[in-house]
DNA sequence: GAACCTATTATTAGGCG
DNA sequence: ACGCCTAATAATAGGTT
């Protein structure tokens, strides 16, 4: 009977790989694997998808099918035209955002649950007046999740500040040149990771 | 003995699934499998990952960490590009509370890391703003008005994420990434102003 | 659609060359 | 870095509710 060859797979704590070097190589393995994964997708389901991700060396690597440019343009500036939001003015733009901000939702209750082996905080934080909240009387948890909130809305008044001075004044870089090239497991900035 | 429950998992052929029911299935399960892969692969490596998916329906999906905006800025200029003032007259606002945000963004990291963040204390959801109207439903009046209060607003935010900075702990990261129109975080009910 | 179930397949952590 | 190996974990096809 031959002896157990390797130790085989084993779990790992979901958080930050200590070591510099175990972290390339898990990353080296599971970019491959989460690219497979998008490819797949792909073909299955005749989805397009763009992917660009940064090593954690400062590697750029993307995926893109058909392409990234393309995709991330369509993104972008899905809708801040005028003439596209006469096509449809509320379906578009609204069952969009929408998708995009339940997709928030999800990431926000996944991460929370991440949170769930840790400590408990048994904060309230009854406030649907959290804007305003004096940071003062905001414990760490408050404080934390106020940064958070405050990050979101932040992004939003951007995104909103952005639509509406492309609908009020014309539209620039809406064409401008792009990357358009099919970048498939090609780093897209050589260097040491 | 309990007779088998279900088939089981079964192997399919890496080809566009026929139903178009069964795809829309297919898509649903495998981008949550995409999206945590994703996930993991930046809580383990710490890298960042930018991610657009468009369903076989047409509707987007997104993926960012730690947001999706700056990371396709950085793939597609690598450095911070003057055009963009070109999309916000305000540039310089606009880049100041980008950098803010992507600081933010980082702390929120880092804290999360310690294991600090958790709670659901009612903000899974937060409630529709006023300013979440279609930009395509406003007349010209309303888009006025919008404008004027989306830049009393920002100048709120951006008060408000000094104060937390300040109470926070050191930021760190240095890229000049620039935000564009960005996506995630959008209230689900469009409202009028 | 989403949530749960389970048998099965797919992915991968840790080694080694 | 790349590939190979293996045992163990993770994802998921097909169902049901």
């Amino acid at each position: 009977m031959a002896r157990k060859m390797t130790m085989g797979r084993r779990k790992i704590e979901m958080k930050l790989i200590p070591s510099k070097d175990a972290r390339q190589v898990t990353f080296s393995k599971r970019r491959v694997g989460l690219f497979k994964k998008a490819s797949e997708l792909c073909t299955l389901t005749g989805c397009e998808i763009a992917m660009v991700v940064f090593s954690p060396g400062g590697k750029a690597f993307s995926f893109g099918h058909p392409c990234v440019g393309p995709i991330v343009q369509r993104f972008l500036y899905q809708c801040p035209m005028p003439a596209a939001a006469d096509l449809d003015p509320r379906g578009s733009i609204a069952s969009t955002l929408n998708q995009q901000y339940n997709e928030l939702c999800k990431q926000l209750e996944a991460e929370k649950q991440h949170g769930k082996e840790l400590e408990e905080s048994g904060m309230k934080c009854p406030k649907p007046y959290w804007f305003n909240a004096p940071i003062g009387e905001l414990n760490s948890d408050q404080l934390v999740e106020s940064k958070k909130r405050m990050g979101e809305l932040r992004d939003k008044v951007a995104q909103r500040v952005d639509e509406l001075s492309v609908v009020g004044s014309a539209p620039t870089f809406a064409t401008g040149n792009f990357v358009g090239a099919i970048d498939l497991n090609v780093p897209a900035v050589p260097d040491e990771i």
